[in-house]
DNA sequence: GCTGAAAATGAGAATCGTTCCTAACATGAT
DNA sequence: ATCATGTTAGGAACGATTCTCATTTTCAGC
């Protein structure tokens, strides 16, 4: 078992590139955040330039470290890739659109495992993953 | 039951607002298309202009006739509500950013339904609806 | 420990989708 | 016909993101 940090150096090194202290700031503000953050939001926390979070964010995409994220008024949001995070789902406040992520417990991740199975099996798509969002109001915005 | 163009009329006088010519056109367009359109994608169409279409989106949004889905580079598609277009779910490709609806046989859309409402039992959370998105390529981006 | 090429950075300008503003234009109720 | 209100086109403004480029850092090979 290694770390995080040593996977994502290989991840990197993989794409030729180096794990250099803002991407570390990053994957580790990342890592201790429970939902997916905007490059804003980093931003706020990091003491990194905003020109360089942006490159990061997009370098560690690019890397498969961070999977990208959707939002209202155009705001992407970043989170660890699915290796590094778990497979998980988001509940999402249509009102805010702070997202926060859920775990399923095996036995229901199983059977929405299978039902994707079922849809995609008559597709001419080749999918590479699924998300299950749930959409709501959350507890301040209500 | 009653045609779609009369109850939008009658959602859109709920709002007090009126269903003009550039709103009928977007409503439409969307229920010619087989997944969610942008602004640009519908202005390439219809011949409305940029702000104007902007706007008649935004208030069809308002009034609960389209709901919007955020997709890369912050381009917002939209597509006709639920009770319109009945309930489905999205394939999207990660690559070019396309959506296009698939529609679930009763059973497996009964499971899913099941599914969700085992997740919202534990959540503080007031949930509006759920959205299942399978990501991948589609066949023009393989 | 140096050195030079490659990689990364920081600051600001530029771009892109989207929203806001304003003045001119319809429409329906009175 | 008149007035209040809704609607429009066009363009300015906005926020998120990307680009540019000069400078700095890193690291393999000496």
């Amino acid at each position: 078992m290694q770390t995080l940090d040593q996977q994502v150096t290989q991840r990197l090194a993989a794409s030729g590139v180096r794990y250099t202290a803002a991407r570390r700031a990053v994957v580790q503000a990342l890592a201790a955040a429970d939902g997916p953050r905007s490059a804003n939001e980093l931003f706020s926390t990091l003491d990194v330039p905003l020109s360089s979070l942006y490159r990061s964010l997009a370098v560690l995409e690019e890397a498969g470290v961070l999977t990208p994220h959707h939002g209202i008024r155009g705001v992407t949001r970043y989170e660890l890739a699915e290796w590094a995070a778990g497979h998980h789902h988001h509940v999402i406040c249509g009102s805010c659109g702070t997202v926060d992520d859920i775990h399923l417990d095996e036995m229901i991740e199983g059977q929405l495992e299978r039902l994707v199975a079922e849809i995609t099996a008559a597709l001419s798509f080749s999918p590479t993953g699924h998300a299950l969002e749930v959409e709501g109001r959350c507890a301040s915005c209500l």
